[in-house]
RNA sequence: GCCCCCGUAGCUCAGGGGAUAGAGCACCGCCCUCCGAAGGCGGUGGCGCAGGUUCGAAUCCUGCCGGGGGCACCA
């Protein structure tokens, strides 16, 4: 595609000169009379040009049409220009995927860009429920579409395990192991309870603690089984995190210091009211902030802004943070936040903020648990759909957008659960290339004869394959890995569609030609980037269903 | 009061300035003696309103209307 560049520079002379871009934009119309590919570089230079687009059109048709790879270029409407690539060259495309296989898709656009992608980040003081799990999957899967594009990804769980809400969750543990109910503004649900007699068996001796010790012991044996317990049920969900950071350690490492002290030096801290104050008002933040209290304790901030400055020390180029909508008013803070710190905070930091999930079964919208007491959990949502529905639906919508699932829809196994539909089309083609080693067809690239591949379904397969390593990267770019399953939807209905019109293997009796050859190559390239996109959404690619 | 998100088909939602705005469901009618019908094909039907920028706007900007969420020396 680059060759028309050059081609350009050199007629356009007449008045455009150099100001011809580098990379022309290159779309897929969607309208298939206009061509494989399209291109609107004459309507967008006829401007600087002072030429006519349809003029400009005209001369990169020339120079277009000498190609081989290409078997026709029409100028259309106002100047676009439709290009056909010759069969043989689309068909070369399934060398390139069978031979990079599941590296098909990836790239280099973030290579050497170091990226901390936060999320979940939840207290350890109770189950991780719904809107956690929307974290859970999108966060991973972000995880690995920026690492596709070659950045390096660490992926952060900040773990709240300091402040009141630990001493409510000792004092609620506490409470249930002698047998009464949860203080007021304490934690409630069967897990507490369940917590509580664990304990108590295993340590039946804390009971005999005085209050105050006892409050603090039920806290930490609490909290090191509810954060096993989450690690435990993110592990099984296939989301893994390369770091799980206390808060704590901030405070007993010199975390917190090194981050005031840079704060200092770059002259945004001040003293009023007893308290210390950090001045995001210089960066467009509502109100300026407190790092201290005015009775010595350290606010939620201060360890917000500390871990902030740690992770920048740390060596990250961009520090992402997923955070549920109710963090909204999060964004300035934390923004200001990296301009206190002498960062960009339009390019170290960045924050996606997730919408509301809800989730339906039977019409009714879920509100209960039984383990929780009262928020639907994670292990809620993978008992009812399993981990690759779950996955898969909380996923596919722009996070963005608040999104209901539903139960009844996920656990059905027909393409209106897009799941299925996309899972479907990779085990069907399993299937049919399971049968082709037996009759003896070849989707191997050897004597793959890619100008055989003529049909318009074959194309419009091929053009779809080809897309995908521009998906991969625009997802990363936008940080919008729903585009990965919305363009597996596509993918796997052009297969459909495909394996309709065209017959893969031999009928009857009918010899092994080599357009079933052809056409099981395509079907192989076809199960390989499905594989690619599901690996992406941490989905499993089923052989059979 | 200030801030954020959202208004696209009857429903659930896609749509990074491009040509005739897509998909599933729902409704009507088709396609299996043979590769997985867990599928495919055809029909019906839509950008909240008003301006602006542009050769071109669902997309960008402003205002309005309608819905959801958020404001802390809480965590």
């Amino acid at each position: 595609m680059a060759l028309r560049a050059a081609a350009v520079e050199g007629k356009l002379g007449d008045l455009g000169a150099d100001q011809i871009p580098a990379e022309v934009v290159i779309d897929r119309p969607k309208n298939r009379d206009h061509g494989d590919y399209s291109t609107n570089i004459a309507l967008v230079l006829a401007k600087p040009a002072g030429v006519a687009p349809r003029v400009i059109a005209e001369l990169l048709v020339k120079a277009l049409s000498e190609s081989a790879d290409i078997a026709k270029v029409e100028v259309a409407g106002p100047g676009f220009l439709n290009i056909s690539i010759a069969a043989a060259a689309a068909g070369a495309l399934c060398r390139t995927i069978l031979s990079e296989l599941g590296g098909y898709g990836t790239g280099d656009r973030l290579a050497g860009t170091r990226v901390n992608l936060e999320f979940i980040s939840a207290n350890p003081t109770g189950p991780l429920h719904l809107g956690h799990t929307r974290w859970a999957a999108v966060g991973d899967a972000l995880g690995r579409v920026l690492t596709a594009v070659g950045a390096q990804v660490s992926r952060e769980f900040y773990i709240n395990d300091r402040g009141v809400q630990m001493d409510r969750f000792g004092e609620s543990i506490m409470a249930a192991a002698h047998g009464l109910p949860a203080p007021a503004d304490g934690y409630h649900g069967a897990y507490i309870t369940e917590l509580a007699h664990e304990i108590v068996e295993l340590k039946p001796e804390l009971l005999q603690l005085p209050e105050s010790e006892q409050a603090v012991a039920f806290r930490e044996e609490g909290y090191v089984r509810q954060l096993a317990h989450q690690q435990r049920v993110l592990d099984e969900f296939g989301t893994h995190f390369d770091v799980w950071f206390s808060e704590r350690s901030l405070h007993s490492s010199t975390a917190v210091d090194a981050a005031f002290a840079k704060l200092r030096e770059q002259g945004h801290v001040y003293e009023a009211d007893g308290a210390t104050w950090l001045r995001t008002t210089d960066f467009g933040d509502d109100k300026d902030r407190v790092l201290r209290k005015a009775d010595g304790e350290l606010t939620y901030f201060a360890s917000d802004t500390a871990y902030y400055v740690d992770k920048r020390s740390r060596g990250f180029d961009i520090c992402i943070y997923l955070l549920g909508a109710d963090h909204h008013g999060y964004v300035g803070r934390l923004k200001a936040t990296a301009a206190c710190a002498g960062d960009d905070p339009e390019r170290n930091v960045e924050v996606l903020i997730g919408q509301m999930v809800k989730i339906i079964e039977g019409g009714e919208e879920l509100k209960l648990s039984k383990r929780a007491g009262t928020i639907i959990t994670l292990e809620d949502i993978v008992e009812r759909v399993g981990v690759d529905a779950a996955r898969y639906t909380l996923i596919r919508y722009p996070v963005d957008t608040p999104m209901t699932m539903d139960v009844d829809l996920l656990t059905k196994r027909t393409n209106e659960n897009p799941v299925f539909y996309v899972q479907y089309a990779h085990a069907r083609i399993s299937g049919v290339l399971r049968n082709a080693i037996e009759v003896g067809v070849s989707a191997e690239l050897s004597g793959f004869d890619p100008a055989l591949l003529t049909h318009e379904r074959e194309g419009d397969l091929l053009g779809i394959l080809g897309e995908f390593p521009r998906v991969v990267a625009s997802a990363a770019e936008l940080r919008e890995p729903h585009r990965i399953a919305r363009y597996l939807e596509e993918l796997a209905g052009t297969y459909h569609r495909f394996y309709d019109a065209c017959r893969v293997l031999p009928l009857g009796d009918e010899e092994v030609g080599p357009l079933n050859n052809a056409r099981a190559v395509l079907c192989a390239s076809t199960r390989q980037v499905l594989q690619n996109g599901l690996a992406l959404l941490g989905v499993s690619a089923p052989e059979r269903m």
